[in-house]
DNA sequence: CTAAAGCTTTCCATGATGGTAAGGTCAAGA
DNA sequence: TCTTGACCTTACCATCATGGAAAGCTTTAG
């Protein structure tokens, strides 16, 4: 049983973090020693690393409890976390549309700005434009 | 002179985002009626079109803050503003390369995955890991 | 006159994270 | 033994842009 602070280190997740997880109950409550410290368990920092290897990969919290469950549940079948990974794949997907058409705009506007010491600026002007 | 119900609706910003707009100075304290309704002009709508276009291109306020400074003033230069807009588009570069990467990661795993109705998953094995 | 619509301000919530502050605990060294 | 520093605790605040709700005032339409 290790502190909260060798728990962080072990599985590089910060301890306001572990605390903020234990809150929302992403992680169970783990037990206190008698001054009141959390004791972690070497379950408990694998549990950690999983949780920090999931956020890295941009799943949200209630998607990471979701895996954590399926994880822990020697029921679970692969075609259930494979829907979870394909789903959260799709909202990547979105996003990474949503960015690639400002940047595509923004680029032709770019492109047509001379970008000199002179005032006029056709990305202003399509900025201030009222139509859509 | 309008109230903000009519300047929302010609602006397309909300009513609740105007007033922020204002309260953070990101729009100018706009001159108020005895009844203390807030009243805009043509040009205070054009702001908030202006605002609401920088927006969906995903600049951030304070870079809007910029925009609308350089867009006020007759002094600027078309190459401040190509700055502007060339750091922006950075940035969802930026952004955009950091979702590819999970995406491409998460994909590898996927086609890994049986999806069946056994538990053996390589997606929660890799999760699991605990070297980087 | 009344009801509805519109305006006002203030407070709360989001999601995941970091910071700070005020205080308790523990271990090592003088 | 005392002190110091490292570590732990909780509680509160901030982020960023947005929406919601409440409580109350004004204006407008019927």
């Amino acid at each position: 049983m290790m502190n909260i602070g060798e728990a962080s280190s072990a599985s590089g997740v910060s301890p306001k973090m572990v605390r903020y997880y234990e809150s929302i109950g992403l992680l169970q409550q783990v037990r206190r020693s008698d001054n009141g410290y959390r004791l972690y368990s070497g379950d408990n920092v694998q549990t950690l690393i999983f949780i920090r290897r999931a956020r890295r990969l941009g799943f949200s919290v209630p998607q990471i409890e979701h895996l954590v469950q399926l994880w822990q549940n020697p029921e679970r079948t692969s075609a259930e976390v494979r829907e979870v990974a394909q789903h959260h794949i799709q909202e990547l997907q979105d996003k990474i549309l949503e960015l690639e058409k400002m940047k595509q705009l923004l680029e032709g506007l770019i492109s047509q700005c001379h970008g000199d010491d002179k005032p006029d600026c056709p990305i202003l002007e399509d900025l201030s434009r009222r139509d859509l």
